[in-house]
DNA sequence: CTTAATCCTGACTTTTATACTCAGGATTAA
DNA sequence: TTAATCCTGAGTATAAAAGTCAGGATTAAG
């Protein structure tokens, strides 16, 4: 899993479904790019791959726009961001997922820790719902505790 | 913090120094360029900053070649990739951290997703020396217990 | 004291991926 | 019939990443 804004931009627009919708009227893309300063094509783009993982199903027409085909509660982040962002495949070597793979060993040895990292990440972000956003209580699960020092550790601070 | 092949890189090549040069004898680029496939020219931009961030101190002349400045187990992966990428943020409002940002509703909500999963990465990244690396004992903290149906969840696989 | 092996650095180029646009078609409520 | 919408593929432009190149500084060994 990767995090860019491609995958960014569908948690806001899905949070802006969830925020402006309900069961009967839909939310216009030409609203949300409107609301989150995104482009209109672009928004195409990432709900046609987002109703694809039938996260949210669309209604044509004047009228028409997208609406959550669950509720925002079963909807989680990393749904969204697996169904926007493209998988990425940063390998050298040809291992099969599972199996380990053949070459030389300190290359190897840090597979583990790219598999762990991704798990961690993933992990993280099943656990967050569409709702928990909107709720604000995002953030409690994961201890803040400490990065004093260490700046720098942004990931990306700020949609 | 991001990843990219930057951090990657790094990563093997520091795990190649702990893993082949002790206390007395340096390791050369040029053996680390052909171990793990790296380009020198490349290698010698990550060492720079390795070297700045004080990870390792290199010896010059002949002969000469990068040792470790710490022991293996007092270097974190967070060290090593917070030393290598160069810090990014892919910001659109002028949030300062700490304080909230101010503007629309939405895109704040999403502010406290993404910094809690940079905290989520960079504390799994701490816990996680180079030691633990060359032992293979990388995985056992983070939980693989389950992402069964979802594909493309790889962060990256492979180094 | 010369040589070869290394570190060191900045500037440059190439490649790739991202972000975004454009053009045009399909559908449907009013 | 019209205007608002979804829908799609192809194209472009920008930026970032990855990698190269050229040349200098340092030093062990012969």
């Amino acid at each position: 899993m990767k995090i860019g804004t491609k995958g960014r931009y569908a948690v806001m627009a899905m949070v802006d479904v969830a925020k402006y919708g309900n069961k009967t009227t839909p939310v216009s893309l030409s609203d949300i790019a409107e609301r989150q300063e995104i482009s209109l094509s672009y928004l195409e783009q990432l709900f046609c791959k987002l109703r694809k993982a039938h996260l949210v199903s669309s209604m044509r027409g004047a009228l028409g726009g997208y609406l959550l085909s669950r509720s925002s509660d079963h909807i989680s982040i990393a749904d969204i961001i697996d169904a926007a962002e493209e998988p990425v495949r940063l390998t050298r070597c040809p291992s099969i997922k599972g199996k380990g793979c053949m070459k030389n060993e300190v290359q190897c040895l840090t597979h583990h820790l790219w598999e762990g990292m991704g798990n961690q990440i993933s992990s993280y972000l099943k656990k967050i719902s569409l709702q928990d956003i909107l709720d604000k209580k995002s953030l409690e699960p994961c201890a803040l505790i400490e990065s004093p020092s260490s700046n720098h550790l942004e990931y990306s601070t700020c949609s």
